[in-house]
DNA sequence: ATAACTATGTAGTAAAACTATCTAGTTGGA
DNA sequence: TCCAACTAGATAGTTTTACTACATAGTTAT
């Protein structure tokens, strides 16, 4: 069993909780979720994932030209965005509980 | 956003969980799950997850005849299962304190 | 006999994610 | 001044994954 395929459902929730830290822009992204135990997560998994949000509408950004390489493209996180953050939130706490009382369950057993 | 991206991820372990507690067979496997909150799980969902699991070793199957319907396929867990349910739980384990540190860290900004 | 429930399975499709690769600017060293 | 390493973003194409819709079949109650 990979870690990529847990990681996978929460990586979204987790990109709009942290532009809702303040605007960042993808490899600053990376490198915070890779500080966050996100080891796996590379330029191509997070890249299309940004612009699938941007498209839904959650997030927006601005190109920034840059001292130490090419323009950056910072990511702001839009109303709706906070609103689907609020969501995921939900679900996941929900989540939480459902898979400790399953796993309790199973660990009394052995 | 839907709820069943998120659960994709941690259905394979709560399968796991759930058979690791004594032998199951499918269709009350799904009944389980919706008692615990899983309400989106359907046959289509968890025959094939249960075959992938019996061939990955997780997983064994006994056939019994039924009083109510069809001959029920019965899971058992077996000793490969019950490591790979170990990994699993650190594995969850560490993704809770993962997330849950990004959107604590997400809510003081709100 | 037929509807509802029990029980499992799969073909075909749809969606999602990763690998590998590309472009391009900057920095520092040999 | 050339190359490697780092910064920054993007995507084509393949692989993986999961779901929808349907099929099969036994039992129960009307």
């Amino acid at each position: 069993m990979k870690q990529t395929q847990l990681i996978k459902g929460v990586l979204e929730g987790c990109v709009l909780a942290i532009t809702a830290q303040g605007e960042i822009y993808g490899y600053e992204l990376i490198q915070a979720l890779h500080q966050n135990g996100f080891t796996t997560i590379v330029g191509g998994t997070l890249y299309p994932l940004l612009i699938k949000l941007e498209k839904n509408g959650d997030l927006q950004s601005i190109v920034k030209p840059s001292a130490d390489g090419p323009d950056r493209k910072y990511y702001v996180i839009t109303t709706q965005g906070i609103r689907t953050l609020h969501t995921f939130n939900q679900q996941w706490f929900q989540l939480k509980n459902h898979v400790d009382k399953i796993l309790k369950k199973a660990d009394d057993n052995l």
